[in-house]
RNA sequence: GCUCCCUUCGUCUAGUGGUUAGGACGCUGGCCUCUCACGCCGGUAACAGGGGUUCGAAUCCCCUAGGGAGCGCCA
């Protein structure tokens, strides 16, 4: 039996972090068993599905790399098929109209709350022969009355529920459309589903699908309940945790590549082995070996994972990315170094794209104010006269490269008997505005001669100021 | 309230009856060094609590506490 999985998210607001971690499960699964990835969007709910959240999925599945083999499937497109499955299971006594009034049924939900009792269907209408007058009925399932559902989940392992804790539940409104737990069922059992692999919030919705199943002669697939993502703080992941959209880390200048083995880490493990490139992943990965416990999203070692795959990130599409971020910016990448020297330059010091953008900056633009504890620390009298000699050496030098800039600092140190540092933080707070940058010959070169010119007269000027305004 | 699920360093985790409880992120001391970063070496810190079972429990059982999910004509 080849095994066929998929990924059901219903297109009511963005696609989240955990969704997409559940995502990835079901796809590493599939591809590590040569076996079909689905993807389906449940769009039963016409109140809140909505085009812009199916696009935010579909965009959110594309940048993280996750194809699937097929689909995307859209429930809205099966409701024929929904209709003809109830109404067998009307005609099979299975199911049944349901006349209850919404008042009527919150009524008793509220007597069952007050007595301390889980509030659930009565069966009013279960063996009804008779319609009520005016009144739109909906559909429900016969719930078998005895007995237990019980299922061995891939990650929870066991889990029993008794048939008395499940009422008739609701598997067509009176508008006749059919509801979630009975679309689910018909399509996993159509698109011959293997592994239904899903975040833990369905766990207590399983029996009563196995019960739906079991009534369509179904076979049961293999439930694999994955434990939610929380916050960092163990609450529920929300706004105040920073990003939950997937798109929001892409904007963020993270690499996908970065967020699947961030993903595949929280509830999995290999060992002590924390980088998995995706051929480990997919040869490594296996849905029964998934921890029960929910996990804690935790930024700093996303960012870690980042770094390390921008440093080992291929030139060109690491230029790709920086060049977008850039342009984002609005800053014109053209009147700048070459982006392949910025790249090799600042992947060592950059968690994300868009750090990197800001570090190179002054590449590109002049910058209106010095770091002020920068400017305090290294701009001062002291350094004015080695300031105003290397840019005169520079300016008389033929050769604007690395190895030239280097051997020129240095002999003007050494001129002045002053440590290298004396002279190159200077020159580095003159040129970028900051105490940080990579090495100063390097900076140097990408900062460009006219540049670097530039910008030394105008820290020589700064000095000369400071020191008129306090003599 | 009821049902179900969960509980190893701050965080992600290894561990399946005998380990100095390991690794990683973070934090931190040092080395490297023109700054930052990278890299390297070192440190910090955990079995929720209580009962059993056992010669021996992070590992097995029970209870308690804490956390989560569900109880819709939402998915």
């Amino acid at each position: 039996m080849t095994v066929r999985t998929r990924f059901a998210p219903s297109p009511t607001g963005y696609l989240h972090i955990g969704g997409v971690r559940t995502a990835l499960f079901c796809w590493l699964y599939a591809r590590r068993t040569q076996g079909t990835f689905v993807l389906r969007i449940e769009d039963t709910d016409r109140e809140r599905s909505t085009p812009e959240s199916i696009e935010a999925i579909l965009k959110g599945m594309a940048w993280m790399e996750l194809t699937a083999d097929e689909g995307p499937f859209y429930q809205t497109d099966r409701m024929n098929r929904y209709r003809e499955v109830i109404d067998d299971l009307i005609e099979r006594n299975l199911a049944y109209r349901c006349y209850c009034t919404r008042e009527e049924i919150e009524a008793e939900r509220e007597a069952q709350r007050a007595r301390g009792e889980k509030p659930r269907y009565n069966r009013r209408c279960r063996n009804l022969t008779s319609s009520r007058e005016g009144i739109e009925p909906v559909i429900r399932f016969k719930n078998p009355i005895e007995g237990s559902v019980v299922w061995d989940d891939a990650v929870k392992g066991r889990i029993v529920i008794s048939n008395d804790e499940l009422d008739d539940l609701i598997i067509a409104r009176s508008d006749g459309s059919p509801t979630y737990n009975f679309c689910v069922v018909v399509d996993d059992l159509d698109m011959e589903i293997t592994h239904v692999i899903r975040g833990d919030d369905h766990v207590n919705n399983t029996p009563r699908q196995i019960n739906i199943l079991r009534a369509l002669g179904g076979e049961s697939p293999v439930y694999a309940h994955v434990p939610m993502i929380l916050g960092s703080d163990g609450q529920r992941l929300s706004k105040r945790h920073g990003a939950v959209s997937v798109l929001e880390y892409e904007a963020m200048g993270i690499l996908p590549e970065a967020m699947r083995n961030y993903l595949v880490r929280l509830g999995w493990s290999h060992g002590d082995q924390e980088i998995f490139s995706d051929e480990e992943m997919i040869a490594l990965f296996d849905i029964f070996d998934v921890n029960r416990a929910p996990s804690n999203f935790d930024l700093e070692k996303l960012l870690w994972l980042n770094q390390h795959y921008i440093k080992e990130c291929e030139s060109s599409r690491l230029q790709r990315l920086l060049e977008q971020q850039l342009v984002s910016m609005n800053i014109d990448a053209n009147t700048g170094p070459s982006l392949q020297d910025v790249v090799e330059a600042l992947r060592e010091r950059a968690r994300t794209i868009v750090e990197m953008a800001e570090k190179s900056l002054y590449f590109f633009n002049d910058f209106d104010d010095y770091d002020e504890n920068a400017a305090k620390k290294h701009l001062r009298p002291v350094a004015r006269e080695m300031l105003a000699d290397v840019r005169n050496r520079l300016a008389a030098l033929g050769d604007w490269q690395p190895e030239a800039l280097h051997a020129e600092v240095v002999a003007t140190a050494e001129d002045h008997e002053a440590k290298l540092g004396k002279l190159a933080q200077p020159i580095r707070v003159a040129v970028s505005g900051t105490a940080a940058t990579p090495s100063i010959d390097v900076t140097l070169a990408l900062v460009g001669r006219d540049k670097t010119l530039a910008r030394l007269d105008r820290a020589i000027g700064y000095i000369d100021e400071r020191v008129a305004q306090n003599p």
